[in-house]
DNA sequence: GCCGCGCGGGG
DNA sequence: GTGTACGCGCGGC
């Protein structure tokens, strides 16, 4: 038979060591395609005559070939030792180390076989059918021929999971009891929902095992899944001897480094780990995410009397529990997780489960080896945790404080990989007789002596993306969205070659290349705000590859015109491209680097949003009274506003101070999660302390949960702190002065320049007066003190 | 300012 | 599984 299919998952059974590749077809079915005799293989360098005898002899030994391959810096003599078991590989790795140089032996077995075949995501196979009841797809197949084919993305089958189970567990138990498993399952337009549930704990999950094989999914979801969900069961059916073979070759999962889940055939997707990585929401909650993308919230469950509401309203439990899988399961798709992972699994050319669980040298490592491969050059293990000296960073320059109107802003068009091509940096040119030299220091041979590696492929790639780009422009709808998602995931592979150049632990780095990398770049930005101060034009602020121009502009539409100018022609003096990004009005910053909030006028599809970097209120010790000012007060200095801003900052810290018995106490409540106590070792966090009040008070805790609490003396060491308990009326008298302090600060840290104006609280605190501050900001900038309060706002 | 630790999600 | 977590804020020094 023949047929196409997606790859989404590559793995291989160990019995026989046959690659397993599972995918679904371009008409809908699920596959495991199997290819038999693939051998796995290293490489060792100039290998003394023993060693090479001691090989053959060894009962592994299946066969030898002798290379020349390129490595630290010339052609070397390689024997490559083909073995029978991928999981002997680390033990000759580390047997031969001690002797010569060991290459390519750390590399997956799976990953291997799709670099040797040189496989993209999709691929066309011809083979024959076999009937084997281990697997769950609706075809196996013995691979006779396998090679790639154009591109198509497949419905993928999508089962949202969770599990409600007890608190209260019993002795030796690690979790307690489960309940109900609920599910959504989403295949296309088709969507079933249910739960399992079974006071018989052993039935329940006997009949989750049965379900996920019948239902047979590609990718199983949930809400902190890899945490809770998954150990839970693997836990729970550890002890009532159930085997947990959720696999589609009836394997069990197994746990990648205490975080990723492993199945052969399904992916396993964590969606809160997706809305970390995509939205950085405030609160990571299910029901703080689901109502911000959704408009709506979980069902009203008090999970931390689970046990009360199972044997009180059973029906309401198993429903929030579905509700929780399908929310879960919209978040995902409206977050497009999977459109996202599949553009960056083909750009990769990564199966869909490397590029969901797995890290970003995964990336290069596809790209790089394949093509070193193909060019006989040696792959060198990842180095081993030796912890470099850092590297320094971009350029950031100084920001006088003010409130500037329309600031144009110009960027490098992927500063770190134009600087990798435009100076040949790469592991393989990097030497004493280059030509090109680094501000840096280090050297590197010119394109014309020998092109390095990694340029090369960043040049493919860009190229690329620059045809995809075409392809988005002259597109409309879904294939616009296609081609814009495959764009951004080019942009981010390419900005992973430097990542992976600038991290210890790559098998590639060198310190030398990371550091000509950013000395390279912040030689070109400094260039840049050179020549734009010599047009007379005054750059107030610019970080590793964007400077902030105060264009002088009387209105956006001339904003936007000097910023298309100064784009074209700076982009023909550097040499590389310098794109016009966004017109701000107004920026505001109260002079520190790295901080400023701004309202974009420009472009049309972003207009009215508001911009604010470094200023994230996000603390995981903050009280909502605390963001609440913090984000009226951007408000008010956005609106222009202020005189508003101040006022407003000093009223509201009056008030706290006072202790205006208008503010909610909850708006003062700070919350954290406590682990077990044995795993602290100080006893003094405000949190584990709570949490032993807590108890003391006759209250539910168990560890991992959330606690609640006021400050009511912080002048005590450590601060005093009361429990607060939802429902249950707070008894304590809030420490005001503590709350206003926090606030103050907080608003402070924006309204640094103006703070002699709302230093309610400390004011002989030996803070600076806004005179002596304008004055100190004046002569950073080697400028007379003729600055006044009018040109800053 | 650097370093190491703990948290976040889930019941 | 030929592997080795993510990013941020805080407190201690």
């Amino acid at each position: 038979m023949q047929l196409r299919m997606r790859i989404l998952v590559a793995s291989y059974r160990r019995e026989d060591v046959t690659i397993e590749l599972y995918g679904r077809t371009d008409d809908g079915m699920s596959v495991t395609a199997l290819y038999y005799g693939f051998k796995p293989y290293f490489d060792l360098v100039e290998p003394e005559d023993s060693i090479v005898e001691e090989m053959k002899n060894d009962p592994e030994y299946f066969r030898m070939e002798e290379k020349t391959l390129w490595y630290m810096g010339r052609n070397r003599r390689v024997v490559r030792f083909f073995i029978n078991s991928p999981w002997k590989v680390p033990e000759y790795r580390e047997r031969y180390k001690k002797f010569c140089p060991v290459l390519a032996a750390d590399i997956p077995f799976h990953h291997r076989f799709i670099y040797d075949m040189d496989l993209g995501s999709c691929v066309y196979i011809e083979g024959e059918e076999e009937r084997d009841p281990r697997y769950s797809t609706d075809l196996v197949l013995r691979i006779s021929k396998i090679e790639n084919t154009d591109e198509f993305n497949p419905k993928l089958k999508v089962l949202s999971i969770d599990i409600e189970n007890a608190i209260q567990k019993e002795k030796n138990d690690e979790w307690g009891r489960i309940f109900t498993v609920g599910y959504t399952l989403k295949f296309g337009d088709k969507i079933e929902q249910g739960a399992i549930t079974d006071d018989d704990e052993k039935r329940l999950l006997e009949e989750f095992v049965k379900k996920v094989r019948e239902l047979d999914p590609d990718v199983i979801i949930g809400y902190n899944i890899d945490g809770y969900d998954m150990p839970v069961l693997q836990s729970r059916m550890k002890k009532l001897g159930v085997r947990f073979s959720i696999g589609r070759d009836g394997g069990v999962p197994s746990r990648v480094q205490g975080r990723f889940w492993r199945l052969h055939g399904r992916v396993i997707s964590d969606v809160w780990w997706s809305v970390k990585k995509i939205m950085h929401p405030k609160s990571e909650t299910l029901n703080y995410v689901a109502k911000e993308l959704l408009g709506e919230g979980k069902d009203n469950i008090n999970r931390l009397k689970i046990e009360e509401e199972w044997s009180n309203r059973r029906d309401d439990v198993i429903r929030y529990c579905i509700k929780d899988t399908y929310l879960t399961v919209e978040v995902f798709e409206r977050l497009r997780v999977l459109d996202r992972n599949m553009f960056m699994s083909t750009v990769t050319r990564l199966p869909l489960d490397d590029v969901t669980n797995g890290g970003t040298s995964n990336y290069v490592d596809s790209i790089l080896i394949r093509r070193a491969d193909r060019l006989n050059i040696g792959v060198p293990l990842t180095a081993n945790e030796e912890k470099e000296e850092k590297i320094p960073g971009g350029y950031v320059h100084t920001i006088v404080p003010g409130l500037y109107s329309n600031v144009v802003v110009l960027d490098f068009k992927s500063m770190y990989p134009s600087m990798i091509m435009k100076y040949n940096i790469c592991f393989t040119t990097l030497s004493p007789e280059g030509t090109i030299v680094a501000p840096s220091g280090a050297r590197f041979l010119d394109k014309s002596v020998r092109e390095g590696l990694i340029p090369s492929i960043l040049r493919d790639l860009m190229e690329k993306r620059d045809a995809v780009k075409r392809l988005m422009k002259s597109s409309t709808g879904e294939e616009r969205e296609y081609w814009d998602g495959i764009q951004n995931a080019i942009k981010v592979l390419m900005n992973t070659f430097y990542g992976v150049m600038a991290s210890p632990f790559y098998r590639f780095t060198n310190v030398d290349l990371g550091s000509a990398v950013t000395s390279f770049a912040r030689d070109t930005i400094t260039r840049l705000i050179d020549r734009l101060e010599k047009r007379g034009f005054r750059v107030i602020y610019g970080d590793t590859d964007s400077v902030f121009i105060e264009s002088g502009a009387k209105s956006v539409k001339e904003a936007v015109e000097l910023g298309s100018r100064l784009s074209a022609e700076l982009s023909r003096e550097e040499g590389v491209t310098i794109e016009f990004e966004k017109v701000m009005d107004p920026l505001f910053s109260h002079g520190a680097k790295k901080r400023y909030a701004g309202k974009i006028v420009y472009p049309e599809d972003a207009k009215g949003t508001i911009l604010v970097r470094g200023y994230e209120t996000r603390r995981t010790d903050s009280f909502d009274l605390q963001s609440e000012a913090l984000a009226r007060v951007f408000d008010l200095i956005l609106q222009r506003d202020i005189e508003g801003a101040i006022n407003y900052s000093k009223d509201i810290v009056r008030r706290v101070l006072r202790g205006d018995p208008s503010i909610p106490l909850e708006k003062l409540v700070i919350s954290r999660s406590v682990k077990s106590f044995d795993s602290y070792e100080q006893e003094s966090l405000a949190n584990v302390r709570v949490a032993k009040k807590l108890i003391e008070m006759g209250e539910t805790f168990v560890p991992g949960m959330k606690v609640s609490w006021i400050v009511t003396n912080s002048r005590k060491s450590p601060q005093e702190v009361e429990p607060y308990i939802d429902g249950t009326e707070f008894r304590g008298t809030p420490d005001w002065e503590y709350y206003a302090r926090r606030i103050e600060e907080t608003l402070n840290r924006v309204l640094e320049s103006l703070q002699s104006e709302i230093s309610v609280i400390s004011k002989s605190s030996g803070q600076r007066s806004l005179d002596t501050f304008v004055e100190q900001r004046a002569e950073e900038k080697g400028q007379k003190k003729n600055v006044t309060l009018d040109s800053f706002f």
